[in-house]
DNA sequence: TCATAAGACAACCATTTGGTTGTCTTATAT
DNA sequence: ATATAAGACAACCAAATGGTTGTCTTATGA
């Protein structure tokens, strides 16, 4: 199995992407980001983690607290490989065609 | 636990990745899919089910065969929940600023 | 015609995931 | 000064994930 912990495996649980969207509004310590959430502090740690570990987010001490700032720039990869697949997505005909002409040729 | 298996999650593992990437080309069936990587036609199957499932792939038998045609309109989710999420990050300031202009004025 | 290749179906397995609870440390506010 | 709130750390758990192998069905091509 290869590596796994990216970009895409972080935005893949819908809770964390709701994190991500709190985030994206400024930032917030853990316990905020919790509420509204039904799940323990220690679940919301353990996303922060993950986040933070692919780089979406930044940690800094406050006191006591830890805050958390969202850093989107990783997203680029996501974008980047959607863009590019869809890229040659939208050329497949062409490759059909060209393969069309190849063919009557002989 | 929230509902799963969506589009964020059909491309959160890099191997189903490189199926759409291999599909966006053209059209394969599963045998033809399962060259190149180093695992079982079963485990590729598995994929296809998963990608399918969540619309990124179309099904049709010819013969024997089951062949595979990548469908990308899906992936406007993803783009569309980065470009949401990436907006609100670059207002972020303006929320900020606004809070301060508030605060003076009281 | 008949061996074979494509793939469905099922059982199984180890690891990962997303969550829980409990204990401990340490800043903070009254 | 001290109760308390923030969060780290660890152990635990059920379910999901990504893979395996084996058996079975069925089109296909020599």
């Amino acid at each position: 199995m290869i590596e796994r912990r990216d970009v895409f495996q972080a935005i893949a649980d819908p809770t964390r992407r709701m994190i991500i969207h709190k985030l994206s509004q400024g930032p917030l310590n853990i316990t905020q980001i919790g509420e509204d959430f039904g799940i323990s502090k220690q679940a919301i740690a353990k996303h922060i983690k993950i986040l933070s570990e692919c780089g979406l987010i930044l940690m800094s001490q406050k006191g006591r607290q830890q805050v958390c700032e969202a850093r989107l720039d990783q997203l680029d990869e996501v974008t980047d490989w959607v863009t590019e697949s869809r890229k040659l997505w939208n050329n497949r005909f062409e490759k059909l065609e060209q393969f069309l002409i190849n063919t009557k040729k002989q």
